[in-house]
DNA sequence: TCGATCCTGTAG
DNA sequence: CTACAGGATCGA
């Protein structure tokens, strides 16, 4: 179930174990994954063709192979993207397998089946994901262009970065833990935040993020499996009825968009 | 902009 | 059994 720092570090843990690998042949297990498209797609045009670069927009994975053509992978909740030395020993949740060179495997495993992944041309798929929003972890994404994009949110904050096409990569953990770093309600109408407080989110998006990039990297090092955050502090996160570390007011949790969110009330107001 | 929906697994 | 799960899309 990975945000932006699963997203890392799966593309981190790939490109040190498939870039240069060659497809030598493709099964698509349940057509599911790569719904709308035919699974004969990826099964007659990836073969052959090299892995070149794996790239990370958004939550969403970015497989270029040899021949313009690129493979763009989306985990959703419970996806996951990995090497296996010997593909005959893939688990049953292989949704999409390439057996690479070597016998090795690449296993795109997804128990609920609602991640998916297409095959593009390589300039399609740029042009499928212009739509994500800014990338919280580059020079671009400034307190000015956080607040800009405030001003006419009409959205609780919670929601404003859960949305993808606004700023790329945050779930529902890294927002609500962003929230509270930052002091804010999740319920907060974004287009209310006056600069202060955008600034001290945009400071706690970054910070969260960053941190646990650099966590996730190395707890999801092991292939197969999400290292759970556990290794990363969440301060709200699952924490409903604990005390708050900064306050000791019990962490509530309400919905939001169908989701859980949780937060304190005792310091984000 | 909101709710329903896609699926399966697991915790209570 | 029900509730819920770190996501996104679609339709109204």
């Amino acid at each position: 179930m990975p945000e932006l720092p699963e997203v890392d570090a799966v593309c981190h843990r790939l490109r040190a174990e498939a870039l240069k690998a060659e497809i030598v042949a493709a099964h698509v297990v349940r057509p599911a994954a790569t719904r709308p498209q035919r699974p004969a797609l990826i099964q007659s045009k990836t073969p052959g063709r090299t892995i070149e670069d794996i790239q990370r927009r958004g939550k969403n994975i970015l497989i270029q192979l040899s021949g313009d053509l690129a493979l763009g992978v989306h985990l959703r909740m419970t996806g996951d993207l990995y090497v296996i030395p010997d593909v005959r020993f893939r688990p049953a949740t292989a949704r999409v397998y390439f057996e690479l060179n070597g016998g090795r495997g690449l296993i795109f495993d997804d128990p609920r089946l609602l991640g998916k992944i297409h095959l593009h041309r390589s300039a399609d798929l740029v042009k499928l994901l212009a739509k994500v929003g800014i990338e919280p972890l580059t020079p671009d994404f400034t307190p000015t262009v956080l607040l800009d994009m405030a001003r006419s949110a009409h959205l609780a904050a919670k929601l404003f970065l859960m949305d993808q096409s606004r700023v790329a990569g945050l779930g529902n953990i890294y927002a609500a833990e962003a929230l509270y770093r930052a002091h804010i309600h999740p319920a907060k109408p974004m287009n209310r935040l006056r600069r202060p407080k955008i600034e001290a989110l945009h400071s706690a998006i970054v910070t969260v993020l960053d941190d646990a990039v650099q966590s996730a990297r190395r707890t999801y090092s092991n292939p197969g499996r999400f290292g759970d955050a556990e290794e990363f502090p969440l301060y709200v996160y699952d924490r409903e009825g604990e005390p708050c570390d900064r306050c000791r007011r019990r962490i509530r949790r309400i919905q939001q968009g169908g989701r859980s969110t949780y937060f304190c009330p005792g310091c984000q107001k």
